[in-house]
Formats: C-alpha cells, structure tokens, sequence
DNA sequence: TTCAAGACTGCAAACAGTTGCACTAAACCT
DNA sequence: AGGTTTAGTGCAACTGTTTGCAGTCTTGAA
C-alpha cells in the first residue's frame, strides 16, 4: 500500500538503517549505495513518513502560526510571508484563527504542542501568565507583544504614530484625536504613548473602541463633539469607519477634518479619500518570526513602519 | 520530560492500553478507572502525541489547503471559515500557497500526503492528468474545478455571470465586454460559456489577462475600442484596474461605461463608485469542502452566487 | 607484517501510541 | 448447578523511522 523504508531496503538489498541514513545523513553512507538506494526509492515513489520521524527525533519540521481573525485583512500578507520563509526551509504550516477570543490562544497552543517544533503567536491577547505557562510547552515567538523571556518581533507602530501626529501638526492642526483599540491591547497603548509625546498638539482620547468598521463609525459624534481637526485611528478599518460616519453628520474628510489610519490594509485604487495611512511590514514580521523560530534564536526584533502620505488629510481651514 | 502514556498508566495503576482506550475509546472501559486515569492524566498534564497516534491508525487529523494566494483578499474567508470547520471537528490545517505556480500544487500535495488525512485544493491549475495521480496518493476535494472522481465544491460563477449581463441588458446595454481572465482558468471558461447566453446582448471578448490589477488596467484601451457599454470583469481586482484605466483614458464609470466585478472582494465603504459584483459563497465552500474531506462522502456540490448592485452599473446614455 | 584508524553497514532498541487476542470474573439463562 | 455471554483489563505485537553500538573490511602508517 504505502511504501516505507523497509520496501525501499529489501529492494536495494540494503538494511532498513542504511536506507534511512541516506535521507537524514548522507554523508555517512557510500556514494554508491547511496545512489543505488535513492533510485530504488525513486521507482518505488518512496517519501520519509515525517509523523513517524517525528516520533524518534522529536522534531516535526511543522511550525504553527496563530492568528486573531484570518479575514482581517492586516493577517494574509503576513501569513504568505511566514508561509513562504516555512516552505524554504521545508517546513508546513499550520495556521489557525482564534476567532479574537483569548482563550482560544492557549488552546490551540495546547492542541499544536506535539506536532509543531514552535508556534508564532500574532498581537496575543492572553494574559503574560497564560503566555509563560504556553512558553514551557513549545518555543514560540511573538508578534506585537513585548513579552520577556520570549523571541519578539514588534512593528514599531509607535514611531508610525508619531510620525502621523507629526504629519498633522505639520500641516496645522492643533487638537487630534486619537481614537483607540480594544482595551487592553498593547498596540492600541504603544500608540497613544507615542501621539501623546509630539508637541504642539492636543490629544484627545476617544475610546475604547472596537477595532471595526463598525467600532469607526460609532465614534464619530464623539470625534465632533471632542471638536478636532484632525484625527489619528486605531487602524485602518476604524478609519473607514469614522469617514463614513463623519460623513453622515455632514462632515466631509479631509474638508472639514484629516483622517489617518494605521496598518495600510486598504487595497484597491478606487477609495475617495485614498487613506493617508501607517503601512506596517507585516510580510516582514512574518517572515523573520518564522525564521527566528526556526533557528532558535531569542532576540527581540523592531521592525520599522513609515507613513503613507494619500488624500484623507490637509491643512485645517 | 514529556509525559506519556506509560507515565499515566504508572501513576493510575492499570496497564497502557487502558489508558490509551480512556481518550480513544471511552466506552470500553469502567466508569470509575476511566475516571481515575483521567484525573491523573489532567495531574501529570498529559496530552496524546498525535503523531504516535497517527503512526499506528493512519489518521492524522489533520488537513491541508492548498490556495494558490493567502493574500489575495478571495481566499482569506474561504480559509477561515475551512478551518472553523475542521477545529469544530478537532482537525487541525495545514495552509499552503502556490504562489501561482501549477508545479506546486503537485509537490505540496506530495509533501502533506504522509501528514494529511485529505486535503482542499482552491482552483487548482495542474492537469486533469497531474490531479489523477494525485487523487492515489491522497483523498481530496477540489474547489472550482470540474474533476471527474474527485469530490468538488462548485460556486456556481456561470450563473453569477448570467445574472450580470442579463443585470447588463435589463439597463440597456446592447454591446457588452467580458474582460475574460487566464487561459486555461475553469472560472473564466464558465464565465464566458454563461454571458454568451445572454439573449439581445453582443458579447465581445477581450483576453486573456492577468486576474489582476494590473491586468485590468491593461485591458482599458481594447475594452475602449471595442465600442461597448458594459463591461463584465473577470473578477473584482480586474474590474478596478479596469476603472483606474478607463478613468486615464477619460472614461468614467457608469457614466460613460458600466462595469461590473466578480467575487465581492473589495472591502470597506468609501469605493467610488462602489462596485456592483457577483458575490461568491467562498466561506461556504470552505466549510463544506472540510466537511466532505472529513466525511470522505464524495459528492459534486454547486454554490449559488449571487450580484450585488452597487453603482458602477447605469443605462447606457 | 602488524596495528590502529576510518569508512560503511547491520543490529536492535527506542519513540508514543493502538488494537487483536486472551484471560478473568461477574452476570445471565435455563 | 452448569454453561454461556459480557464487561473489563492485560499482553504483546505493530506502526515507520532514527541512532548508539558493534562488527567488518579497507587503508595507511610504523
């Protein structure tokens, strides 16, 4: 039925061991055979049974990659990317959504334990805790989170925050709001840390929001009310959100006020305004971690984000 | 280090099998050693090795998905909701992108096929051929393509183009474009077989182009000179760029020509004009092609699509 | 010529589970 | 009471591969 190595040995007259070295250790086997042994296994469509030699070698050259939500836009890219860096390596990836709920990280990092040699956790929401407890069960890495002990890979999101709120007072305007994340998330703080710092400008927090369109639009009569010029979102998709509402209370963007979103997930050309926007290197970030994974190394990675100058903002009038 | 079976069975006081057939057989052993073995294996923080399991029942419980671009906004809900399916069910999914390439399909089926209990291919490119000689190596199901054998989730984009240009001739439009997508593509060939039928309206054929912006965009100059209307795009990303084209060429759309997308990928809500597309059912397909796998029913299932009228349609002037 | 060092290769014991078979004891029939 | 079924458990072989150890055969050096 399925061919294994021992098929592969009694056709090439070779013990089983000898056949097994000329895949996992070459170089320890004669030329001769070894060639002998890999035409045989040609012919007979022989392939390594990577489950079982996971079994003796406790290494399964599967990696895992946890996600919030796979549709978010802001996710595939950096799936692609930490998808393409795995195959070069002749690793498979697993992917999984935690469907945003906290709980689930810790479950999925359970149920992947044994079959993956690491897993990358992408913006965790569990608890510091939760994470050290997960780090005794398998090495992973961590994308925008800092956590001690762990490898990191962070976008360095403030600095884009800053360069946005800098972008606006450059062009005038003196109160921004800032409308925030989800409570909790470490992105959502490392960015208003950094708006707070530029001088010159007001900040105005409005939040917590949830991270949505819908999340956008709802804050939009607390974005006029709170009697701004312009404004900093969370990300891209609030940002979408807020246009639209601001419209709905008469308020045109950038006319009336200048919107910048963050994460740079806005395909297409079509948009009126283009977002002025954060583009974040999520390719990057999921590339390196999956490198990072796989060389075992632990460091703690920044990775540089830059602003994205379009339509959605101008000087105030 | 790792606790085991053995490790359980030692601290419960019963044989291995017993405790093997506490997780993988409940009902063959007593109510109270069950309980027991249990509570002791939650103690010790045992998990079964899924990989040793996989060795002796040849099930692995787990699936792959074979796409041919994480990042182009189609897939993502298809992958989602895939692998909402396959965690319901307590399978895990390997994900993995082709990058376009039809070679890869073949060596990534290959390389899952010891680890996969079955796997999805999303508008596979390989020949009839290749797929046939694959279907030995591993069941799988098949996602927009016809393949005799082989288990196939269809969405039914034949009659989503139908409804398009009938959508089309109900405005007026006597001339219609389909900019068609790459050669040798199941979907484009049904889009096309499906607009011929359009009684009263004279379809003219423009392509074959790249399924992307950028192929759109070069299609804009033919789609002027062929004196139509209306325009049915191979799919949303080549209706932009189609748009972004036309609008260079000083066509606007719907004033000067309507245009209708496939797919409904384009997210958010300041598009202008806002895209009138065929939505395609991509997270059912996801679900239900999971849903054969584990059922290993085999089965030809046809999605309906349906259009969605936004405001890139209008009676020709 | 003898001995030590290499280079290959075979042997067999892991790895962490599952499962057909055999065994015991209790429950059920007649 | 005797025989038969049934429930529960143990035994041991098996899954496909790796790997430490030991053996054989060359080689090269002294």
């Amino acid at each position: 039925m399925t061919v294994t190595i021992r098929d592969v040995a009694r056709a090439s007259g070779v013990h089983v061991s000898t056949v097994s070295r000329t895949f996992s250790a070459p170089h320890m086997v004669n030329a001769a055979t070894r060639t002998r042994v890999l035409t045989v296994a040609e012919e007979l469509g022989y392939r390594p049974n990577r489950a079982a030699r996971a079994l003796t070698t406790g290494r399964t050259h599967n990696l895992g990659l946890i996600v919030a939500d796979i549709a978010n836009p802001f996710f595939p890219p950096l799936i692609k990317a930490a998808h393409a860096a795995a195959r070069q390596r002749d690793y498979h990836l697993f992917v999984a959504d935690t469907d945003e709920e906290p709980a689930a990280e810790e479950e999925l990092v359970q149920a992947f334990s044994k079959q993956v040699d690491g897993v990358v956790l992408c913006s965790p929401r569990s608890s510091n805790k939760a994470l050290e407890r997960l780090a005794e069960r398998v090495p992973f890495v961590v994308i925008n989170r800092r956590l001690r002990g762990a490898a990191t890979v962070l976008m360095d999101v403030g600095h884009g925050a800053r360069l946005a709120v800098e972008h606006l007072a450059g062009l005038g305007h003196r109160r921004v709001a800032l409308v925030s994340g989800p409570a909790g998330s470490w992105t959502s703080a490392e960015i208003r840390a950094a708006a707070e710092q530029v001088p010159g400008v007001e900040l105005a927090v409005i939040g917590p929001n949830a991270p949505t369109e819908r999340g956008g639009f709802a804050a939009a009569g607390r974005v006029r009310d709170a009697g701004v010029t312009g404004v900093l979102a969370y990300n891209d998709l609030v940002a979408i959100g807020l246009i639209e509402g601001l419209g709905d209370l008469g308020l045109s963007v950038p006319a009336d006020v200048s919107v910048v979103g963050i994460d740079d997930i806005v395909p297409g050309r079509l948009n009126r305004p283009k977002l002025t926007t954060v583009a974040m290197p999520t390719a990057a970030a999921g590339r390196l971690a999956v490198d990072l994974l796989i060389q075992e190394v632990s460091a703690t990675t920044s990775l540089e984000t830059r602003l994205v100058v379009r339509d959605s903002t101008a000087a105030p009038r």
